[in-house]
DNA sequence: CGTATATGCAACCCAAGGGTTGCATATACG
DNA sequence: CGTATATGCAACCCTTGGGTTGCATATACG
């Protein structure tokens, strides 16, 4: 099941990036700078259960854990999503479900070897 | 790219499963269980830097999260891992890259356009 | 039955994290 | 130039969460 798997990284790498996306606030963030593309930080907040500032501390979590990239222009500050990471965490979920495949299908030949 | 992508899940159910994969300890116990099959606590507590107090709690953690789920069998409870809800995760992600896929993808037709 | 092993429970400590308010600063615009 | 808009910075609050120690409980085993 595996998809292209690039990199053979520690597993736990991936915590601070899993740690990143697993706030309910900056989970939307995330999907919405992917559904709307590059968005400043006022559009962002419009809408937002929280402060304007509360959108500023996630976005830079966010820089952080390399999921998210905010460049100045002009006033304002436009933030997108940073591609790579995301598709690195899923690596990070393939590698963890490829082991437990690999469990399951050494238990399986185990039980029918006897 | 998105795999069988089953569930059309509101994507900010995906935060309690990431902040559960989001530290090290308890990635770490996942990659475990998923490797060495069931154990139990006091094995998954041996070699690890911290107490088996600790071990628990984070086992606990990952139960709520719907990642792992423990049995009593005699003085020990064993703890596997619920691959059902790797599975979710894997699919939160891809239902976030796809629509990123689809932001780029709007881009593209959109510069090609003018 | 007595002892060692495997957990559970509870109280407690402390740092990190999410959120807020208030004020400063910088840029667009008439 | 003056004002409105968009952010940045900093202090502060309070809850959550990871970790620990101490003690109770339950089961395996000779």
């Amino acid at each position: 099941m595996s998809r292209a798997n690039s990199a053979a990284t520690k597993v736990t790498d991936a915590a601070p990036v899993f740690a990143a996306l697993g706030d309910e606030t900056r989970l939307r963030l995330v999907s919405r700078l992917c559904v709307e593309g590059p968005l400043s930080i006022t559009s962002l907040s419009d809408g937002a259960p929280v402060t304007r500032q509360a959108i500023t501390k996630h976005l830079n979590a966010l820089a952080a854990a390399g999921l998210a990239r905010g460049t100045r222009h002009g006033r304002e500050s436009i933030w997108e999503i940073e591609p790579a990471r995301l598709r690195k965490a899923q690596g990070y979920l393939d590698q963890i479900s490829d082991q437990w495949d690999a469990a399951i299908g050494r238990l399986k030949a185990f039980v029918e070897e006897e």
